[in-house]
DNA sequence: ATGTTATACTCAACTTGTTTAGTATGTCAA
DNA sequence: TTGACATACTAAACAAGTTGAGTATAACAT
């Protein structure tokens, strides 16, 4: 849908090898749009071939050459074009809520040994995240419109790793009860 | 991934036809799992298929037939083994995320009108779940184990709710204020 | 010397998800 | 009586996402 899109997002304020992108995709930009190695490759020669970007080959000594892409000026149109458009609330699918939907079918131990499970990995998400915003966004009041805008996506990784940690706090509370009807 | 699992995990406890799964899942499944007609009535033929599911053709007076689905003991193999399998946790894709993150591109005004937006939408969303926590779940005390596996998955559909809105007036916060850098 | 990890990219098969278009019946309001 | 809406389902093309294999180079540790 909007990979495209946050490819052109991201090309706008730097040039991206395939490979940088999706290390760029698997970590930093990890609360807004996850994509895999392969889909990125993908995009990205989709939309050379349409002339939303273009190429320089960079050879290089000791490693691999790698092609260097940035956004052409069709490519800032396209982008503009679907910024202008509403965007859609996305639809949830949460797996894990899925198993708690089914868990009377499983031990309760499983299930919650699994939201455990979560509740670690995002609290190791939302410490990387603090981490950055300590480094990067420490005083608010001086930045930019533009560094603002980053700074508002890193929130939203940060209150949605804390709402998903309370979350897993809340359901092992209510479902390590004893007191079942 | 999971609609199949989705899917069988509802008929555990009730036979729906596929109109009726729909409407379960644009409704009251929201918080979970979304999916489409074409997605669902795909995937029910699918499952009947492969015997996981099974139907009886219900003929109706007054509107057309329709087949109801139960789970086979098959499926319900099929859905423990699934159960005990982790979960990973969601790939997060916000095309909100990404607009902010390009909006130095067009007007302040558009970006805050569509945060706006995507408050009142959550708010309405939120005061739906609110509406059915305060029907169906206000004496958390007295709820089965089972009822209570259904009460943390609206728990979590609230919190996700608020934690939209809480992000979307944070974000009209900080990109309103007019001392940038 | 061998295995592992990191860089850097390509191809193909497959499963999911979206979009659009149908078929058919009945209710209700303008 | 015409159109909109709700029920109930089918089909098919297309886009997006996943999985697995493969090519190639170089650094680093065992």
């Amino acid at each position: 849908m909007s990979l495209a899109h946050t490819i052109l997002a991201t090309l706008g304020s730097e040039s991206y090898s395939g490979y940088d992108l999706w290390k760029k995709f698997s970590q930093t930009s990890k609360y807004y749009w996850q994509a895999s190695q392969q889909q990125i490759y993908r995009e990205l020669s989709k939309l050379e071939k349409e002339g939303a970007i273009a190429s320089v080959l960079i050879p290089q000594e000791g490693r691999p050459n790698k092609k260097l892409y940035r956004v052409t000026e069709k490519g800032i149109e396209k982008l503009k074009t679907w910024l202008l458009e509403p965007a859609e609330p996305m639809t949830i699918r949460e797996e894990l809520l899925v198993k708690v939907l089914a868990a009377k079918l499983i031990p309760k131990s499983v299930i919650l040994q699994e939201i455990q499970r979560h509740h670690q990995i995002h609290l190791q998400q939302l410490s990387v995240y603090k981490e950055i915003e300590q480094q990067k966004f420490s005083e608010t009041s001086q930045l930019s419109y533009e560094d603002k805008c980053l700074y508002v996506t890193l929130r939203c990784g940060i209150r949605y790793e804390t709402y998903r940690i309370e979350w897993c706090e809340e359901a092992i509370a209510l479902l390590s009860e004893e007191n079942h009807e």
